[in-house]
DNA sequence: GCCCTAGTATTGGCCGGACCAAATTGGTCC
DNA sequence: GGACCAATTTGGTCCGGCCAATACTAGGGC
């Protein structure tokens, strides 16, 4: 692995964080216990414990760290979240994509209005490359992720771009395999045709329109395709903190 | 200030990155001269460099630490740049509300239909308390706010909850005239009405409706606002690295 | 019996110096 | 000009120690 020792430590004490070992209000191990725990120097544990406040997983003061409810950590827990069992959680994934869904649909009808001539020629050319049939898994997954992040180039919105990419990043966290289960299979050439119509015209309501069925297909197909694996027994649900509140 | 001393050199270097003091691709100073810059040890630089990394604003790794695009930050970089001049950046802000607009429909929409009696009921006893003529402008934000949390609650969505709470966060990370500037002035009791009765029917198409039309009204008295504080001079603009790419 | 207070042990914040491995840098040789 | 190698710089980690703030506990007042 290429982790540093602080970086393991972390996403250790994050892993237990989540599965429950540890729960809101509980006092973390003190630094000390844990540096003798890991066997490794207390600034390294200092270090690792940092980036558990910055995950909003724990807060830490004089006196004691305390660890946080799940409601009050980062957007950046849902890494860690999709990667707590073999298969991601397919109720968080669902979640996931509604938000995604929501946000791709404010990001395109921006960027209709918004993006230069440039941009547009951009996001067709993905489009045309994802219209090849011989195209690998690997290749449109990447693709895709291409092009939505051109849509919110394009829509010029700052928020939107951050916010998506820390939703993407989550997805491509954990392993491959979790990425290309929430990527579902192809699209209908259909939907690419439109949008790629969408775009030379500049038509926001087509475009979001179009999106949207997309989206809905993709959700479609990404949830039953969880929900099969789920029932083929790989996801271990060991009985970690409930999402729902 | 209750700040520790990492925190006060992580704040001071965020200001200078995103100010553009030190580029995208540039290397920042080594932790050694950092030290002997600040007057501190070395761990607390690296623990102030740790926030920077968290945050999306570097990159490090042995050799040195890089200063990344703004567009690769993490979310939590927008309340730096809320707080960088005397008022905050008006695009900012709008791209804020465009995106807590469409994250609040979304809330609304599923609120509807997956909320229990007692949530709705605790939505609706927020809304009394806002329909009161003698309200504090504080404690009208207070509320405001606290009904938008129990509007992301009640989606049962997590992600849709980090998120909000995330921007939230950002609002009121900077001084509290920010965070007023953001709320806008009044709500039309109209609306609130409306809003109340989608909730006791859970008509998902009213609350969306009435969300938006309540949404709309206070981003322009925001816009607004800010806009003329802006006129009168007191938005010292600096120079500060775009937001649009 | 319960609540409040004072004192002590514990804990995090920070310091100084040190060693190693990886990356950068600058010079050399082709 | 470009590929190659050694010296230097830089981050990752370790050790041991001091201080101030917090948590815990024992004692006193009710």
């Amino acid at each position: 692995m290429n982790e540093t020792r602080h970086e393991s430590i972390a996403d250790e004490l994050t892993d237990e964080i989540l599965r429950g070992r540890y729960r809101p209000g509980d006092r973390l191990p003190s630094e000390r216990e844990l540096a003798a725990r890991y066997g490794v120097n207390r600034g390294t544990v200092r270090e690792a414990i940092k980036k558990l406040e910055q995950l909003g997983l724990a807060h830490v003061l004089p006196g004691g760290a305390r660890v946080l409810p799940l409601e009050e950590a980062s957007l950046d827990v849902i890494g860690p979240l999709l990667a707590l069992n073999e298969l991601p959680d397919a109720q968080l994934v669902e979640q996931m994509l509604t938000v995604m869904s929501a946000l791709m649909k404010v990001a395109a009808q921006q960027a209709m209005h918004r993006a230069s001539d440039e941009q547009i020629d951009t996001a067709r050319a993905l489009i045309a490359r994802l219209r090849d049939k011989r195209l690998g898994p690997d290749e449109r997954i990447q693709i895709r992720h291409e092009l939505g992040r051109q849509f919110m180039t394009m829509s010029g919105n700052l928020v939107l771009m951050l916010i998506a990419r820390a939703l993407r990043m989550q997805i491509f966290a954990g392993d491959a395999r979790t990425a290309s289960l929430i990527h579902g299979a192809d699209d209908q050439d259909v939907y690419l045709q439109r949008m790629d119509e969408a775009l030379s015209s500049r038509d926001a309501d087509a475009a979001v329109a179009t999106l949207q069925a997309v989206i809905d297909l993709n959700q479609r197909q990404v949830l039953n395709a969880l929900r099969a694996a789920h029932a083929n027994g790989n996801g271990v649900d060991d009985g970690h903190r409930k999402l729902a509140s």
